[in-house]
DNA sequence: TTAGTTAAGATTTTT
DNA sequence: TCTTAACTAA
């Protein structure tokens, strides 16, 4: 058979017979840095070259949209054009691709919305509410991990009513998730939990359907499968139908998102749930010196439930490990500081570099010291665009538009430019809605509320507002004129600017960026449409914002880490407590995840690993003594250098609490000196509100206020207690 | 309806 | 300690 197999010369032999193993199930156990997405890309070239089957034919599945947009990407450089049509998606995105053919299969209309948490989490709040539940019992956070979850495991509100235990508390949550369920549906819309319960349903339900979908993908590939959930388990095992030619890839060294429903038992029994499974190891790094490779493995070593498999590298022996104990988190982050400073000296970079910890509240310390420094930095995962207060308003609008029914999203904007609408009325609006079972929009349509005279004007008034913009899509109009036309008639524009301060004009500026993303998806698609647009960034949650800076270094929580790479890595505050972080502590298969965390962590480092701890830390504000990790004693002695760090050892200072008082008294003494600087017409920075103008000065000594305008608002401030700094006098 | 105050609660978060 | 959500006063 004529093969061409030169595009694969460059794998070593496993790497091979994963990509040449083609027909039937297949795992392979990807060690950290052993290149399983060249492996995944690689095998679907192979199919598709040598094979001769269609590149349609293919779908691959990963957890993120970044994941799946890298891995298009790379199967289009190894096969140009045709790589764009194998199906390479998430399995959220996957599934609500199948989803919205079929939606009244699964009781829903077209054009249903996919709620995001935060959504679900108002339509808990109010479920709360009717059924008069103890709100300090019953947080919709915490129902709606419960429900979440249980749709993870696949079990149904029916089926959580029987099968939990049948105390009163459990009973309630039942309730809760029933009615959860009938809102959603009365709703037209679905919740991210949903969208692969769904589709498992719907496959199960139409054997047409599955039958459809099997001879369509005959070759089915997942990633991260050590990551996968029940759900998504079963869902995997649909798509593979009879031929099983289904080829998963993961490493259970890596699992960390127990908590999130994955379950690790999917990728260890593999071989279990598929006959005649052929199974490949990747164990060869890539990516790091043998030192960081032997400290990974000796550490992964003292978990019990693995699978044999051991990573080596052929790469040189590199640096030692440098541990650091420091005595505050305030000295972590200044030791952290001063060796990016160095580096930075010989490399002239800082975008090979990040800094990990185990939970966001310990990046303020590294934060802090990188901001006084000067020094870019980003936080990768932090907040992101989609989840700015202005943005979600603009796709709750965007969406009644194409939805009226989805009450939530009404209800998010309802009163936002304010219009007199606020809690009272719109709880009135609200239970008039399920008195007469229909949507909130209905009702307003319907108009015979008894509510105030102004409030049911400024009802029609968006109703009107509201049919203008209805008319827009009718006539196909471009979703980015649409949203335009939005911000104006609906009194975004004005109220924002109404409230000039500076915080109102981000976010102004915020919904014009959103205009301007939606402008890009209008130039790249063919006939773009607003129902398309909000379908494909209703499931599109990363920072796609076209950042100026492009040098930076990395700030993330080790979870966030997963996946990526960098030359040089600090994996800060490695205490007991904290890193095993101590909710983990009851149970000892919490304290495994914890080192398959710290096992993440370590081998995201090519060449440098920088390890500290602190001696003392804080929690909640108290200051508490620490002890390192017991992930650093299963990491051998030889492997860590603190030599050249011990000078950095300085005694046990008085931490935290007394550097700040003494911080702030400078502040203090500073200001009351300085106060007479202050002047009418002095241009001074504040730490919040940036750049402002003193209009007015009054008061004498510790009494003097300064009232300083901002953009086109004025505030007054104690001197004293409010540190400026003049910009220009 | 809003602004201001107070009390509670505080891992990790791919979609 | 710091943030957020719930309460209270204007």
């Amino acid at each position: 058979m004529d093969m061409n197999l030169e595009f694969i010369s460059g794998l070593n032999e496993p790497q091979k017979s994963a990509v040449l193993h083609t027909e039937g199930p297949l795992l392979i156990l990807a060690g950290a840095g052993s290149g399983k997405t060249r492996v995944i890309t690689h095998r679907i070239a192979h199919l598709i070259i040598n094979k001769n089957i269609y590149p349609y034919k293919i779908c691959a599945l990963t957890f993120t949209n970044k994941a799946a947009k890298e891995m298009q990407e790379r199967v289009i450089k190894l096969l140009s054009n045709s790589g764009n049509l194998v199906m390479i998606k998430t399995f959220h995105s996957l599934c609500l691709y199948i989803l919205r053919k079929y939606p009244e299969k699964i009781n829903l209309h077209s054009g249903f919305t996919v709620y995001d948490t935060s959504l679900s989490e108002s339509l808990l709040k109010e479920i709360i509410k009717d059924l008069s539940l103890d709100n300090k019992a019953f947080k919709p956070k915490n129902i709606s991990s419960v429900i979440q979850n249980s749709k993870d495991k696949m079990i149904l509100p029916e089926e959580f009513l029987d099968e939990l235990p049948k105390d009163s508390f459990y009973k309630s949550i039942g309730k809760i998730y029933t009615l959860y369920e009938e809102r959603k549906m009365e709703r037209n819309a679905l919740d991210f939990g949903d969208l692969i319960l769904k589709t498992v349903i719907l496959l199960k339900e139409y054997p047409e359907i599955k039958n459809y979908y099997n001879n369509l993908w005959e070759y089915i590939m997942v990633d991260e499968y050590q990551d996968t959930n029940k759900c998504q388990y079963i869902l995997t095992t649909l798509l593979a139908g009879e031929k099983k030619n289904i080829c998963v890839v993961g490493d259970d060294d890596q699992s960390i998102y127990s908590w999130r429903g994955a379950d690790i038992r999917n990728i260890l029994d593999f071989e279990k749930d598929y006959k005649n499974t052929y199974i490949v190891k990747l164990e060869e790094n890539y990516r790091s010196t043998q030192n960081i490779i032997t400290a990974a493995g000796s550490l992964i070593k003292n978990n019990s439930d693995r699978k044999d498999k051991t990573l080596f590298t052929n790469k040189e022996i590199g640096k030692k490990i440098t541990l650091t104990e420091c005595p505050s988190e305030m000295d972590e982050a200044r030791f952290v500081l001063n060796k990016i400073k160095d580096l930075y000296k010989f490399t002239g970079k800082y975008s090979k570099i990040a800094v990990f910890y185990r939970t966001n509240a310990q990046s303020r310390f590294f934060e802090e010291a990188l901001r006084e420094n000067n020094i870019p930095y980003k936080i990768y995962g932090g907040f992101r665009f989609y989840d700015r207060a202005e943005i979600k308003d603009m796709m709750a609008y965007l969406t009644i538009l194409i939805n009226p029914d989805d009450t939530g999203s009404l209800l998010r904007i309802i009163n936002f430019p304010p219009r007199g609408l606020g809690d009272t009325s719109l709880e009135k609006l609200r239970l008039n809605a399920i008195e007469n079972n229909v949507s909130v929009f209905e009702i307003l349509k319907r108009g015979n509320t008894d509510l105030r005279k102004s409030a049911k004007l400024s009802i029609e008034n968006f109703l009107s507002n509201y049919n203008d913009l209805s008319i827009m899509i009718k006539n196909n109009m471009n979703p980015s004129a649409i949203a335009k036309s939005l911000v104006v008639q609906m009194g975004i524009e004005d109220e924002l600017k109404k409230n000039a301060d500076p915080e109102s004009l981000d976010r102004l500026e915020n919904i014009e960026q959103f205009i301007e993303s939606i402008q890009e998806y209008e130039d790249s698609t063919e006939n773009p449409n607003l129902s398309e647009y909000l379908n494909m960034i209703s499931l599109y949650t990363s920072e796609e914002d076209g950042v100026e800076i492009t040098d930076y270094i990395t700030l993330m929580t080790v979870h966030n880490s997963k996946g990526l790479e960098f030359d040089t890595v600090f994996l800060t505050g490695m205490e007991e407590g904290t890193f095993p972080h101590f909710m983990s502590l009851e149970e000892k298969m919490g304290v495994e995840e914890e080192r398959r965390l710290c096992y993440v962590a370590i081998t995201r480092a090519m060449q440098d690993l920088y390890i500290s701890h602190c001696q003392y830390s804080r929690k909640y504000g108290e200051i508490q003594k620490r002890e390192p990790s017991r992930f650093l004693s299963e990491i051998p002695e030889n492997l860590f250098q603190t030599g050249s760090e011990i000078s950095y050892r300085t005694p046990i200072r008085a931490p935290f609490a007394k550097e700040r008082e003494i911080k702030e008294k400078t502040n203090f003494q500073a200001n009351s000196i300085n106060n007479s600087t202050f002047k009418v017409g002095s241009k001074v920075k504040h730490r919040e509100y940036g750049i402002g103008k003193i209009v007015d000065i009054s008061g004498v000594g510790d009494n003097k206020k300064a009232k300083i305008r901002f953009g086109y608002t004025e505030k007054n401030f104690l001197l004293v207690y409010t540190p400026l700094e003049i910009v220009e006098n």
